[in-house]
DNA sequence: AATCGGAAAAATTTTGAAATTTCCTTGTGA
DNA sequence: TCACAAGGAAATTTCAAAATTTTTCCGATT
């Protein structure tokens, strides 16, 4: 199997944020170059630009290691990111326009059609993939406005990240999880609607607070 | 001149954090390898490493930048940096103890003893990366005891970046700046040591309004 | 049994050159 | 004159092997 470079990326990307690839597990260049028909170096570059992104550990001389989960970090993932989605949020309802609050409720849309779909369903494997593409989007969207690339660029990446720690720590994503969070994120988007700070504020750490 | 790894490294982000390599500038490992009499490879790997505190710039297939300084990326820095000074300020007051106290007290010691020589000084660049040093330890022992990893850990980037917006922008670094910091560091001190969570907040705030 | 030291193995980093891509210059045609 | 294409130069990425460092394993010593 030969690919490029940035599909190496994104398969590691996925790989790391499914646990496919394990928290804590060694990522070894040589062993990684067989698979993806590269050299040692090409992951090397890889490895280092994806602990950029923090779902990769690097240490000096001791190479790579997928990050671990553990339950303090999960709790330093999730407030971090509860900071930042508030404040990306409250600038959000400060700036956006019209736009975005057609595009929000789009997203918000898509969201709920799956997760309604999900709550629904016997086995949830085939709806992952697209309600985790769908809930990203909600939430970046939510931010969208702020006006700032720096919050918007780092919510991305503490949003990989706690989707890492998530699906690492074998948190129970039983279809009553996609029956609450349907209400979370409806409360979020009517707050955001509303303009009203306070309220979102308080959504958004509601919706995330059973991960502290 | 043949030096280690490490110290490519540390000078690299000396450099890049006092305008020596100037914003927006582009940099070539093929050149830089000359310098450092290591291979271009090596270089970008620290390159590589340096994108990832966002000191510089990387776009596949386009090679390394230096971050351009805008007065629109000075004012989002800033903006984030308050954000995250603000946060890790308030987690400290609540979970600090006497130890954090009396590390703050220690820091502000030295940081005003300095600052004070450099406002009743002609020539202030043999001071000026002493000051740099003790700001940086005070803002950061400021927010030591937040509890939280990945706030202190963003903190430290964010300031690097800060640091350089600054001096890319040649903004004025005359005596009469140091004059006016003084006070402002010295109202950060006494807010966090009187656990005073608004006033600690308005104090930060103040202190970094000018760069907005 | 536990610890320490050292040799062997394994992994990481560095290197220099080849392969690829981008960038810049120049020339052609409208 | 301008747009665009082709060619060459320069820069970036990739590669495989050498050099270095870390880790592992094993036996000697306490």
């Amino acid at each position: 199997m030969r690919v490029e470079t940035p599909e190496i990326f994104d398969d590691l990307q996925r790989k790391l944020m499914t646990a496919e690839l394990r928290p804590g597990e060694k990522l070894k260049p040589s062993e990684l170059q067989g698979f993806y028909g590269c050299s040692a170096n090409t992951v090397r570059d890889v490895l280092l630009r994806l602990s950029k992104v923090g779902l990769v550990e690097f240490e000096m001389q001791r190479g790579f290691r997928v990050r671990a989960a553990t339950s303090e970090r999960r709790h330093d993932v999730t407030r971090f990111r509860i900071l930042l989605e508030q404040e990306g949020a409250r600038l959000s309802m400060l700036n956006g326009g019209v736009g975005w609050e057609s595009r929000l409720t789009a997203a918000h849309h898509k969201l709920s059609h799956i997760e309604k779909q999900i709550a629904g369903a016997d086995d949830l494997s085939p709806y992952l993939g697209l309600w985790s593409d769908a809930e990203l989007e909600f939430h970046e969207t939510l931010i969208s406005s702020c006006g700032s690339p720096i919050l918007r660029e780092n919510y991305g990446d503490i949003y990989a990240q706690f989707r890492q720690q998530m699906v690492g720590l074998e948190r129970d994503f039983g279809s009553s999880y996609f029956h609450s969070i349907i209400d979370e994120h409806q409360a979020v988007l009517d707050a955001a609607l509303a303009r009203d700070v306070e309220a979102c504020r308080t959504a958004i750490y509601d919706h995330l607070k059973r991960n502290l």
